[in-house]
DNA sequence: CTGTTAGCGCATTCAA
DNA sequence: TTGAATGCGCTAACAG
């Protein structure tokens, strides 16, 4: 082309500053630039030191897609949480975020308000944009959305559950056991009628990972969980205190309730308080996630500590790792704790 | 070149499904196949059905770094949030991201930490990316950040404030008007002393714009802050706790307090409750948000409703015109409420 | 309305 | 170690 026309000294200043003007200032070969950025080791010194010269004098910038078409490397990956607007994916996706951003990857991020289309939709539309690995929450989900990521090779982790029987990579904890314990907890109180708070259960296989722990636990003491203890709504504090109404009116009511997520506990505590329903006196409330409320309200909620930022971390750290060639170990189980407060106690005397 | 080798039915199967196996499919040009992604209308019905139907039995996806790299359009957005960890930002974000997916673009995230030069890394990462817009948190941040953005040319928005004398196209509400409004009131209550439980006022110009507003409504009585009820902690129940500790143990402490954010409220409330100061009756407490919690606890929050969605929408919407290539009117300032509930009340009578 | 021709900016062969 | 050539997959003129 034309040969110079500007003298080597300043790029067109029309479009953007290119790997080519880099090399043209810095009078290498547009090879070398590259090499430079991605394997500097394999560049003579003065060399090198003349082109991060030209870099900064330019102000160059990579082409991200430009390097993404060539490489087949995009350096972005996605992440589909159900939800983004609140605490508990919240810590998670902050957690995964850093840590992606620590080893230079750029993340996108979508909710799919636990409707499986629109997690497919997204999926879809981040696969378009290149990512090159992906996190999803829990196993169940439209079968052709794992399709879609087979096709593209992609690697992806799974969060929130464990792997069970299935092929798919997981990074969580045991919610079936944890709730169980949780239960046993109850039943070893002395409550004999322990109800359940229960959020949306289709399509939310955490929740009904939880409910079948509460079941097991039932099953160890030779009992079953009554149909009207259990109660299932939407996240949210109105629910909970709604639930809480609608479970209390039972005619023979639960002398404690295992909530599914915390804002239902909250709404069952603060509904009880209007009511003049004693917790723990005479109502026992237990839940998940030990977010940040939980030790400070009053009475301090008795709940399940679960791993949310670890998730988060261990789940980028995975992909990392993977992507980064080695093959890392399938993750471990994530560890939760019972945390006992004020929230539960042994059930009312009558 | 290898003129079809494979005769035109299949794709090598090696590799990727492109626009060119699915032109061969179709029997029509590459071209055509790109017109029937981006502007189907300038296509023959029947040659546009073709094409779908390749398409379809292909499970063709268009690549999207070729596509940024030959339209110099990625579909993709950035923001930046000082943390994305809670409901508040949370909020933005969901909504955000909500209004973007609607009109097909992809957002990438991230979380600064409060930090201006987290935040100009991340803004680096983003433009490199290939982001087509950006929306950023606040107007004050590392000169360099807005150098950057306006060597790449692409439109941004900054959100949860006014503009003020910049010239920077912003998405929020008067922080400042607001918390004059809120301090107001509580004058008007009769509270002389009103002290101030602040987050970090560096780097964050929506605190220091509300500081401003307290200082405002103190002047219009004819009175200033004093020194020693200004208290400034991270965002958190326990900061709150802790600032409300210190400040009850002035010699002349407060009668109420305005709080910079709901957690540190939370806080307070939460404290006093420990101390047996009564909340409004020794100490009403007011604050900022209006989050899910502050209308359940008890006593319940009086608060500044801010438009935490709204904000993310807007933002959005403003951005999407902008690349849609209207320049939609400069964003008007959003409202905010003033909710009174009842942890305000008059000053003890002593 | 359709096909042909050129790149977009970079990584990566391959020779040297 | 370096440079020259080639193509990643797609869109955007331009003709027809």
């Amino acid at each position: 082309m034309g040969i110079d026309l500007e003298s080597a000294s300043k790029s067109p200043s029309l479009g953007r500053v290119t790997l080519e003007d880099v090399a043209h200032l810095a009078k290498v070969s547009p090879a070398t630039v590259s090499r430079c950025l991605n394997r500097p080791d394999s560049v003579n010194l003065d060399k090198r030191a003349r082109v991060n010269q030209a870099i900064q004098t330019l102000g160059y910038v990579p082409h991200g897609a430009a390097r993404a078409l060539a490489s087949k490397q995009s350096r972005m990956v996605g992440a589909v949480f159900p939800a983004i607007d609140n605490t508990l994916f919240g810590a998670s996706l902050d957690a995964f975020q850093r840590t992606m951003a620590d080893a230079d990857y750029t993340v996108i991020v979508a909710s799919s308000d636990y409707d499986p289309l629109r997690e497919k939709q997204h999926v879809r539309r981040m696969l378009q944009s290149g990512i090159d690995a992906l996190m999803l929450v829990g196993l169940v989900r439209d079968e052709e959305t794992y399709e879609l990521i087979g096709a593209h090779g992609i690697p992806y982790v799974t969060v929130w559950r464990l792997a069970g029987q299935q092929v798919h990579p997981a990074v969580g904890f045991d919610n079936r056991a944890a709730a169980q314990h949780l239960t046993d907890y109850l039943f070893s109180l002395g409550h004999e009628r322990i109800g359940v708070l229960s959020g949306i259960l289709e399509y939310n296989d955490r929740a009904q990972d939880r409910l079948a722990g509460v079941r097991d636990s039932y099953a160890k003491q030779g009992r079953t969980l009554a149909d009207n203890h259990l109660i299932e709504r939407p996240f949210g504090v109105e629910q909970g205190r709604e639930m809480l109404r609608l479970i209390m009116s039972q005619e023979t009511p639960p002398t404690a309730v295992v909530c599914g997520a915390e804002p239902l506990a909250y709404g069952a505590i603060f509904e009880a308080a209007a009511h003049n329903i004693s917790v723990p006196g005479d109502l026992s409330v237990a839940a998940f996630d030990d977010t940040w409320l939980a030790g400070q309200i009053s009475p301090k909620l008795t709940t399940v500590r679960t791993p949310n930022m670890e998730i988060g971390e261990e789940a980028a750290k995975y992909l990392i790792a993977t992507l980064s060639g080695v093959q890392p170990p399938l993750p471990r189980p994530l560890e939760t704790d019972l945390i006992i407060r004020e929230s539960t106690g042994r059930p009312p005397a009558g």
